[in-house]
DNA sequence: CATTCGTGGGA
DNA sequence: TTCCCAAGAAT
């Protein structure tokens, strides 16, 4: 049996300097180097989009959000409905309605700046246990043990850890702590993150190029991606519904706008049957909002975190005189971008009306 | 502690 | 095609 030596964090950290990532967010070395700090706004403001979303994704919507809302104040100060508009497409809705609750916080109540602690920043609506350390380590070089998916995966194999997550996180955590320097803590933190997503990949981890590939366990084992050990997820069940897709005589599209918690909370939608209330093969046109001339344009599918939806669409031509009062507005069909429409609505407009979007999902 | 929250891209 | 899942938080 060889002793185990301790994986440290100076290696990382050299391997960092030789493979800076650059991301809109981030400050280069160089710049690094000429003493700019990052902003604490664009770091927090990223942390919250990255939440189990991909860096790809997050790009072009980094970039509207800052473009749009230089400041934390700017943001604080937008009515709320554009930057659920903003956010339509990114997924996990909360997000946005937190984001904004966070930026009113942030400017009314700690004078326009972030609190500075991990403490001080997970009291902020929208920020846990991951978000408040990044921040924390990321923004404002305080030493924090940040633990996202990435750095769960390398700890796992760096200690070869059987036991399945997400019971193990605590030890995982602690391990974490241990290895995280005072001296570039921030640092530390995104090197364990670049190397999850480039080195210790989930299939096929690029051992040869990790600079940890002299004191991994999982590696000694020869089997690393057994790591990390999870508990079996359950099936997704199937709900069924109806979409419909009503256009007026000027153009004009009928939404109406989702309770303000829940799925897809705050978010504008077409009228819909109740999810599940369909069974295949009926119509559900007998839930249609009015009375009017539906005809069958197809069904759509939209998968879920933890369901499917299967969406069976109407359309009608309507006279908004003859429909009485209904309940939503009426949107014009060639400017559905301003609205908050998630996917699957997306998706259903398409159905009905093809040229509603230059690309399926808008 | 388990469940509820989106989406799109890659293997 | 199907599966997996990506810088998680709130309840």
């Amino acid at each position: 049996m060889t002793i185990q030596k301790k994986p440290a964090a100076e290696p990382l950290l050299a391997w960092y300097d030789r493979h800076h990532r650059d991301l809109p967010w981030r400050i280069s070395p160089a710049m690094a180097k000429r003493g700019v700090k990052p902003d604490p706004y664009h770091i927090w403001l990223s942390e919250v989009m990255l939440q189990q979303t991909t860096v790809a994704a997050v790009k072009a919507y980094f970039a509207k959000f800052v473009g749009q809302w230089p400041t934390v104040a700017d943001l604080a100060a937008a009515p709320s409905e554009d930057v659920m508009v903003a956010w339509a497409g990114l997924g996990y809705y909360a997000r946005a309605r937190n984001l904004k609750k966070c930026a009113e916080a942030v400017a009314f109540e700690h004078g326009g700046r972030f609190p500075e602690t991990e403490e001080g920043l997970k009291s902020l609506p929208g920020i846990g246990d991951y978000t408040s350390a990044a921040v924390a380590a990321i923004a404002f070089n305080r030493n924090a043990a940040v633990m996202d998916g990435n750095v769960e995966r390398v700890i796992s194999r760096l200690y070869a850890i059987d036991a399945p997550l997400p019971g193990s996180k605590p030890a995982m955590k602690a391990r974490v702590a241990a290895m995280t320097p005072d001296d570039r803590p921030g640092d530390f933190a995104q090197a364990m993150m670049d190397l999850g997503a480039t080195i210790c990949t989930p299939k096929r981890p690029a051992c040869a190029l990790c600079p940890f590939n002299d004191v991994c366990m999982a590696l000694e084992s020869d089997d690393p991606e057994r790591f990390p050990v999870k508990a079996a997820k359950k099936e997704k069940p199937v709900r069924l519904g109806a979409a419909f897709i009503a256009v007026d005589t000027d153009g004009h599209l009928l939404l109406r706008r989702r309770p303000e918690s829940g799925l897809l909370g705050g978010m504008t939608e077409v009228p819909t049957t109740a999810w599940t209330s369909r069974v295949d093969g009926e119509t559900g046109v007998e839930a249609a909002p009015f009375a009017a001339g539906w005809q069958a344009c197809g069904t759509v599918t939209h998968v879920f975190t933890h369901f499917e939806l299967r969406l069976g669409v109407y359309r009608a031509q309507v006279s908004r005189g003859d429909v009485g009062a209904v309940h939503g507005f009426w949107a014009p069909v060639t400017n559905l971008d301003g609205e908050a429409l998630p996917t699957a609505m997306k998706k259903a407009i398409a159905a009905a009306i093809p040229t509603a979007f230059s690309t399926p999902k808008g």
